[in-house]
RNA sequence: GGGCGGUUAGCUCAGCGGUAGAGCGUCUCGUUUACACCGAGAGGGUCGGCGGUUCGAAACCGUCACCGCCCA
C-alpha cells in the first residue's frame, strides 16, 4: 500500500543506485541503435551545483532519457573541467590558510597539492549530479587533464603550431595583475567606473609659454608617453603636428603626430599616446613607429627601466628627484604621487569628473593591465571561417536560431586568441627552448630534445615553456577527446558528432565556437549538430542571482525539501524556447503538488485493484468511457513528443501536467468510480485501461520526473524492477469509435459544468441534491444523461435526472446545453431575481458577441475576402449563438410568467 | 554608438493573421471514503503608445517609450 504522501528523501538515493548499478546509464557501442549523444559541459572541479547547472543538467538528462526510452543508443558523456585559475585560487587560498604560498612550495609541490585536492574535494559536483537524477554514463567519466585529454591537448597544439595556427608574439595582451597572467579578451569585463579626466599641460619644444593639452584618465600612464595625438583635421592643433612637446615629469621629448584616432569632440581633442599600456594607443605606435616602454611591470608597479634613457632633469617642469621617488610604486599610489606632483608644477589645468569603462579581469576584479609581452597565439581568425561556414550551410544550427546572429558577429571579427596563461595549474605548452631561444614545439620532451640536437648538431641543453594553456584550449577538445582521440576508437566513430549541446548563451564565444573550430579543424566535421542555447536562472524578482545580493538559492536545499522530481519539474515548466527561468522555492513548492497529486492518484488506482495487464491494448477498448481517455492519451504522446523535438519543455511539462490532473484524476478517475466500485467485464475494462493509461504517464514523465514514476513504475510492478528507464516511449495507438466517445463525454463534461455553474451561483449547498431535468432534450441526450447517471449524480450533486415535458416548475435555475434545456428545480431555494440576473448576464454576454459576429458577416468585403471555411464557421457560430439566446429567452420569459 | 530580446489577468508566462488563454495567487463554497500538497465555482485584461498593411491585427510592417542583455 502506498503511503498516504510522497517521501523523495527516502527513496531517490536507493533508486539513482539502482540504476547506476545496473548499467542502466550506460550507452551501448555495439548496439544497433542509432547513437544520441549529448557531451556534458564539464563543470569546474571546484564547483558545487547551482541553479545554473540544474537548469541546464536537467534539460540535458531529460533530452538524454527521453531519446534513451526512443530506443536510440543515448551517450551522456560525463566529465569535469581542470577550471586552472579557479582552481589554483582555491589551493592557494588553502596555502594561504596554512601560512605557506606557491612560491614557497615551488611547482612540483604544489602541483601534488592541487591534485591531492582534487583527489579529495573534486567529486563533490559529481555526486550532488547523481542527487538531481543525471543519468549520466559514469564509467566514461572524464577530466580535461586525464592522461588521454592531455595526450589529446599536445597532438592539438604541436599540429596547430606546426601549420602555422599556433605561434609566438610580441604585443599587447590583457594582463591581470592579481593572477600576473595575460587573460583572453573574453575574460575581460568592462565595467563602469567613476574617475577624472585630467587635463595635463604639455609644454611645446622651442616655443617659451606655449603648450598643448591632453585629457586622460590615467595619468600614472604618462611616463610612457611617447607622443601626442591630434585628429588631422583639427584646425587647432593643425601648426603643432610635427613640433615636440616635453612630457613633463619625465622631461623626455615627444612628437605631436595627426592620427584619426584622436577624437576632437572628446576632451580637448589632444591624447596623450602611451602605446605599451593602452590597446589603442599600441595601434598608433604602431602607426607611426613610436617606442613602446613599458613603464609598469607584471604587479601593475612603477618600473622606469625602460625609459632610463629619456630621463631628463628639467627643474620646475621635469625633476628626477620626484620620479625616481615612483619606481616599484603601485599603480594606484603612483597616479596620486603624479597628480600630485603636475599640481605642484602647475601643469594641471583641470580635474573634470567623468564615467568611463575600465576593463577588469572577470575572476580577479582587479582593473586589467594593458602590457606588452611575448604569449602565445591561436590564428582564430583562419580556424573561425569553417566554423561560420558550418552554421551558413545549417550543418550546425541554433535552437533558437537568432543565437546564428551572435555567433556570426563574433567570428567574423575574432581576434587572435591568446592561449598562454602564466599559471601552473593546466596543461604546460609542449614548448621548448635552446640556449639562443630557438624554440622546439614537440609531444613530449625526448622528441623536443632530439629535434634540438638536429637542430644544433650536438646534444644541447633545453628548458620547458613554464607556461600553462587557457582552460578552454582543452574544453574545445572536448566533443572528441573524451572519445578518445587521437586514438580512433569505437566511441570516436560512433559518438562523434554529438547530437545536441545544451548551454547558456555567456559560453557561445567561450566554448561553442571554439569546439566548432577544433572540432572541424581536426574531426573534419562539425562538434554538433545542434546547439541549444536555454536562459539563465533568475530568482523570483527576475534578478540575476548572486552571492552579493543574497539572493542565490540553492538547488540541493530545494531537492531536500521538495524532492529531486518537483525541481526538475518545475525547471521543465518554466523553461521554454530562449527565454530567463525565473525560479523561487514558491515555484517548486507548488509543482511538488503535482508529484503528489500523481501519487495520489495511483495510490487510489492501488485500492481499487488497479494493475497491469501487458495484454491489454487499446483498440480492445469498447466503452465510451475508456476510448475516450485512450483517445485523450494519443493526443497527449503526440504533443510532448512535438514538444521535446523543439525543445519546448514548457509545453513537454504542460501537456503531461494537464493531462494526468484535468483530465485522468479530475474526470476520467471519478467517471470510473461507479464502474469500479461494481463487478463485471465492464469493470475489468476500465480497471485494465486505468492501469494502462497511469502506465503511460508514468513513462510520459519519466524524462522530467524520473524517481517518483520509477517508484511507481516498481510498485505497480509494470515491469522488472527499475526498468521504467529503458521502457520504450509511448506511441499513439489506434482507438476504435474514438470521435464518437469523445463526443459523448464531451457532452456529459459540459452538462456536469454547466449544473455546477448554476448550483454555485445560485449558493446551492452541495449537500442538497435535487433534479436534473431536460427541455427539449434530443434523444440521444437523454440517453448520455441515463447512460452517465451515476457520475452525474455524484459530480453534479443530482438526485435524478430525466426528461421535462411539461411546465417548469416554479423556482427552477435553468441553464443551456445544445439544443436543450437543462431545469434545476430548486423550489424555495432559489432567488428568483437572481436567477434572472444570471440569466440575462449570460444571455448579455453571447448576444454581445453575436452582435459582433453578425456586424462581420454584414461586411461585404468580409465575404468577398476571407477564406470561405471562415465564413462557413462564421455563420454556423452565429446560428449557434443565436439558438442559445432565444433559449435563454424561453428560460428568461418562463420565470417572468412563473 | 551598434545589435539582440522583452512589454498580454495581481504574479509568471503561452498564444504570433480569424471566438484573448494557462499556472500560481485572490474571492466564495465545500472535509462527497485517492489527494486540503484537495475538490467545485467566480472575479480579473481597451494584449506598452501612436501610425500603417489587411475584409479582419495581441500577432505583420513602421515609429516612439520603457526594461533587460551583448558588443564597442
Amino acid at each position: 500500500m502506498l503511503n498516504k504522501t510522497y517521501t523523495p528523501g527516502e527513496i531517490e538515493t536507493a533508486l539513482y543506485e539502482g540504476w547506476e548499478s545496473a548499467g542502466a546509464f550506460a550507452a551501448k557501442p555495439d548496439s544497433n541503435a542509432a547513437p544520441y549523444t549529448i557531451m556534458i559541459p564539464p563543470p569546474n572541479v571546484t564547483g558545487s551545483l547551482h541553479m545554473g547547472h540544474a537548469l541546464t543538467f536537467t534539460i540535458q538528462d531529460t533530452l538524454i532519457r527521453w531519446r534513451r526510452m526512443s530506443g536510440r543508443d543515448a551517450l551522456w558523456q560525463p566529465g569535469t573541467d581542470h577550471a586552472g585559475i579557479a582552481t589554483q585560487m582555491v589551493v592557494e587560498r588553502l596555502l594561504a590558510e596554512e601560512g605557506t604560498t606557491r612560491q614557497a612550495l615551488g611547482r612540483e609541490k604544489f602541483l601534488e597539492r592541487v591534485w591531492q585536492w582534487k583527489g579529495e574535494s573534486g567529486g563533490t559536483i559529481t555526486r550532488q549530479l547523481r542527487r538531481l537524477g543525471a543519468s549520466l554514463d559514469w564509467p566514461r567519466e572524464r577530466f580535461t587533464m586525464d592522461d588521454g585529454l592531455s595526450a589529446a591537448v599536445r597532438e592539438v597544439f604541436v599540429t596547430l603550431y606546426k601549420q602555422g595556427l599556433i605561434y609566438r608574439d610580441r604585443r599587447l595582451v590583457n594582463w591581470d595583475p592579481k593572477f600576473q597572467s595575460a587573460i583572453s579578451d573574453l575574460e575581460v569585463e568592462n565595467q563602469e567606473v567613476r574617475g577624472n579626466l585630467w587635463h595635463i599641460t604639455y609644454p611645446i619644444d622651442g616655443e617659451e609659454g606655449r603648450f598643448i593639452t591632453v585629457a586622460t584618465t590615467r595619468p600614472e600612464t604618462m611616463l610612457g608617453d611617447t607622443a601626442v595625438a591630434v585628429h588631422p583635421e583639427d584646425e587647432r592643433y593643425k601648426d603643432l603636428v610635427g613640433k615636440f612637446a616635453i612630457l613633463p615629469i619625465v622631461g623626455r621629448r615627444i612628437p605631436i603626430v595627426a592620427d584619426e584616432y584622436s577624437d576632437p569632440e572628446k576632451g580637448t581633442g589632444a591624447v596623450k599616446i602611451t602605446p605599451a599600456h593602452d590597446f589603442n594607443d599600441f595601434a598608433v605606435g604602431k602607426r607611426h613607429t613610436l617606442p613602446m616602454p613599458s613603464v609598469l611591470d607584471r604587479e601593475a608597479k612603477v618600473t622606469l627601466a625602460e625609459i632610463e634613457d629619456a630621463i631628463t632633469d628639467i627643474p620646475g617642469l621635469a625633476e628626477t628627484t620626484f620620479l625616481r621617488t615612483l619606481e616599484g610604486l603601485d599603480r594606484g599610489m603612483a597616479r596620486k604621487a603624479i597628480v600630485a606632483e603636475l599640481e605642484r608644477l602647475g601643469r594641471l589645468d583641470k580635474i573634470e569628473p567623468h564615467i568611463h569603462q575600465v576593463p577588469h579581469g572577470d575572476r580577479s576584479g582587479v582593473p586589467i593591465e594593458p602590457l606588452l609581452t611575448v604569449q602565445w597565439y591561436a590564428n582564430a581568425h583562419e580556424l573561425a571561417q569553417p566554423a561560420i561556414k558550418a552554421v551558413e550551410e545549417g550543418r550546425t544550427k541554433f535552437v533558437p536560431q537568432q543565437w546564428e546572429n551572435t555567433f556570426f558577429a563574433w567570428m567574423r571579427d575574432i581576434q587572435p586568441w591568446c592561449i598562454s596563461r602564466q599559471l601552473w595549474w593546466g596543461h604546460r605548452i609542449p614548448a621548448w627552448y635552446g640556449p639562443d631561444g630557438h624554440v622546439f614545439v614537440e609531444k613530449t620532451e625526448e622528441e623536443a630534445q632530439a629535434a634540438a640536437t638536429a637542430h644544433y648538431g650536438t646534444e644541447t641543453a633545453i628548458i620547458r615553456d613554464d607556461d600553462v594553456l587557457d582552460t578552454w584550449f582543452s574544453s574545445a577538445l572536448w566533443p572528441f577527446s573524451t572519445l578518445g582521440w587521437p586514438e580512433q576508437t569505437k566511441e570516436l566513430a560512433r559518438y562523434y558528432p554529438g547530437d545536441v549541446l545544451v548551454t547558456g548563451f555567456d559560453i557561445i564565444f567561450f566554448w561553442v565556437a571554439r569546439m566548432m573550430m577544433m572540432g572541424i579543424h581536426f574531426m573534419g566535421d562539425v562538434p554538433f549538430k545542434e546547439v541549444h542555447i536555454h536562459g539563465l536562472v533568475r530568482d523570483e524578482k527576475g534578478q540575476k542571482m548572486s552571492k552579493s545580493k543574497g539572493n542565490v538559492i540553492d538547488p540541493l536545499d530545494l531537492i531536500d525539501r521538495y524532492g529531486a522530481d518537483a525541481l526538475r519539474f518545475t525547471i521543465c515548466a518554466l523553461t521554454g524556447p530562449g527565454r530567463d527561468v525565473k525560479l523561487g522555492a514558491a515555484r517548486v513548492e507548488s509543482y511538488r503538488s503535482f508529484v503528489t497529486k500523481l501519487w495520489n492518484a495511483s495510490r487510489f488506482c492501488e485500492m481499487n485493484a488497479i494493475a497491469p495487464d501487458p495484454d491489454f491494448t487499446p483498440d480492445q477498448a469498447t466503452l465510451p468511457l475508456t476510448r475516450w481517455i485512450l483517445a485523450a492519451l494519443n493526443d497527449t504522446i503526440v504533443e510532448a513528443g512535438v514538444a521535446l523535438e523543439a525543445y519546448r519543455f514548457n509545453d513537454y511539462a504542460g501537456a503531461c501536467y494537464r493531462f494526468t490532473w484535468n483530465l485522468f484524476c479530475d474526470w476520467f478517475l471519478e467517471f470510473a468510480k461507479p464502474a469500479l466500485a461494481s463487478a463485471g467485464p465492464e469493470a475489468t475494462e476500465v480497471k485494465r485501461t486505468a492501469a494502462f493509461v497511469l502506465g503511460r504517464i508514468l513513462r510520459l514523465l519519466h524524462p522530467a520526473m524520473p524517481y517518483v514514476t520509477e517508484e511507481l513504475w516498481n510498485r505497480f510492478g509494470y515491469g522488472a524492477p527499475n526498468t521504467l528507464i529503458a521502457t520504450a516511449w509511448p506511441q499513439a495507438e489506434p482507438v476504435p469509435g474514438a470521435e464518437a466517445a469523445r463526443a459523448e463525454l464531451d457532452w456529459v463534461v459540459r452538462l456536469i459544468s454547466e449544473v455546477r455553474t448554476v448550483r454555485a451561483e445560485m449558493n446551492v449547498a452541495p449537500s442538497q441534491l435535487g433534479a436534473i431535468l431536460l427541455k427539449d432534450a434530443s434523444p440521444e441526450s437523454l440517453a448520455r444523461g441515463e447512460r452517465w447517471f451515476e457520475a452525474i449524480g455524484r459530480m453534479a450533486r443530482a438526485s435524478s435526472f430525466g426528461p421535462l415535458d411539461s411546465d417548469v416548475p416554479q423556482g427552477s435555475a435553468q441553464a443551456v446545453i445544445g439544443e436543450a434545456t437543462i431545469v434545476l428545480p430548486l423550489g424555495g431555494l432559489i432567488d428568483l431575481g437572481a436567477e434572472r440576473v444570471r440569466l440575462q448576464k449570460e444571455r448579455g454576454k453571447i448576444a454581445g458577441e453575436a452582435e459582433k459576429m453578425a456586424k462581420k458577416l454584414g461586411n461585404a468585403d468580409f465575404i468577398a475576402r476571407a477564406p470561405e471555411d471562415i465564413v462557413e464557421e462564421n455563420r454556423e457560430r452565429l446560428a449557434t449563438m443565436q439558438a442559445e439566446i432565444a433559449r435563454l429567452d424561453a428560460a428568461l420569459s418562463r420565470i417572468a410568467t412563473a
